[in-house]
DNA sequence: CAGATTACGTTATAACATAACAAGGCCAAA
DNA sequence: TTTGGCCTTGTTATGTTATAACGTAATCTG
């Protein structure tokens, strides 16, 4: 997949690989990727793109496996602690983590009419050096730029 | 007031001064700063923290100058459109601009417990390297770190 | 087996946001 | 001065996102 989120690739491929290492993932650190959590995460995979707490929830529902918002709500929870998928936070949305197993703090690049997300492994934390000049202590960033993916500016 | 927003200021003449800034800004535009509008930037400015938008239209209503939502988020995205305010994602609130005038994409220090924030004036856009290199084009940026200020951690 | 833990189901509601249309004020062109 | 456009606000209704709280089932563990 590289870090070019925008680039074609077998996708079949990156959400089998994907799934797997999250299983493998979850396995070693003795937490539960139970159907539902695993199929959220499978339907992230598969849109490649934001999607939103609703969408996941009607793809599960539609297949069984649970129809009220917490249900969705739960598992997106549980894939974002476990770094199995990040939140993002411009479009109220959740995206399947293209670098699993990395301790990360990520960078966004979000197309704004495919919804499609590019994710940037580690960045340098520019922002730490007026924090830590000002006494404040940063727990968490989010960084996230909107714009067109190369397809959508072709489309033109 | 600085950049660093989290050290003590007179807070009544921060208030004036944005609030003239603002006018002079709408006058030589020829924009409408016009009561709701300008209570609202106000209020803001006063809680010199981020408040949703329900929030502002509470202290709004409680002066007789709207009660429906929509006032509130009509009057907000205008302040935000004219550069009088930013949307802080993260908490889905909002927060006066700190740097006013400025052409400005700046980045914000939240904190948690208190909910103020401070404001990074225009840094240096290191994501526009691996934008450019997938062919992305950046619209706009967030980026928002979220941890304790000072105050609040001396409160533990 | 008892009790703890974990995850899921469900109800209800909170919190955030906007579409759509009505009504009033203002100004400028006819 | 009337007419028509434009801007702003008022209001209704609804859409979207998110969580609190409590119940139930399965599984593990002592």
């Amino acid at each position: 997949m590289s870090s070019l989120g925008f680039t074609a690739h077998n996708h079949a491929t990156c959400v089998s690989t994907a799934l797997a290492a999250a299983e493998a993932t979850c396995k070693s650190a003795s937490v539960n990727l139970t159907p539902v959590r695993r199929r959220t995460l499978e339907i992230l995979l598969e849109a490649h793109a934001a999607l939103g707490a609703y969408d996941v929830l009607a793809r599960l529902a539609a297949e069984g496996l649970g129809s009220k918002p917490p249900v969705a709500y739960r598992a997106l929870s549980f894939l974002v602690d476990h770094g199995f998928a990040h939140r993002i936070e411009r479009l109220n949305a959740f995206v399947a983590c293209a670098h699993p197993g990395a301790d990360h703090a990520p960078a966004f690049m979000i197309c704004r009419t495919c919804r499609k997300v590019a994710e940037e492994p580690d960045r340098p934390d520019r922002l730490q050096n007026s924090a830590s000049a000002s006494g404040f202590k940063i727990e968490q960033t989010v960084i996230e730029a909107e714009g067109l993916c190369p397809a959508c500016q072709d489309k033109t």
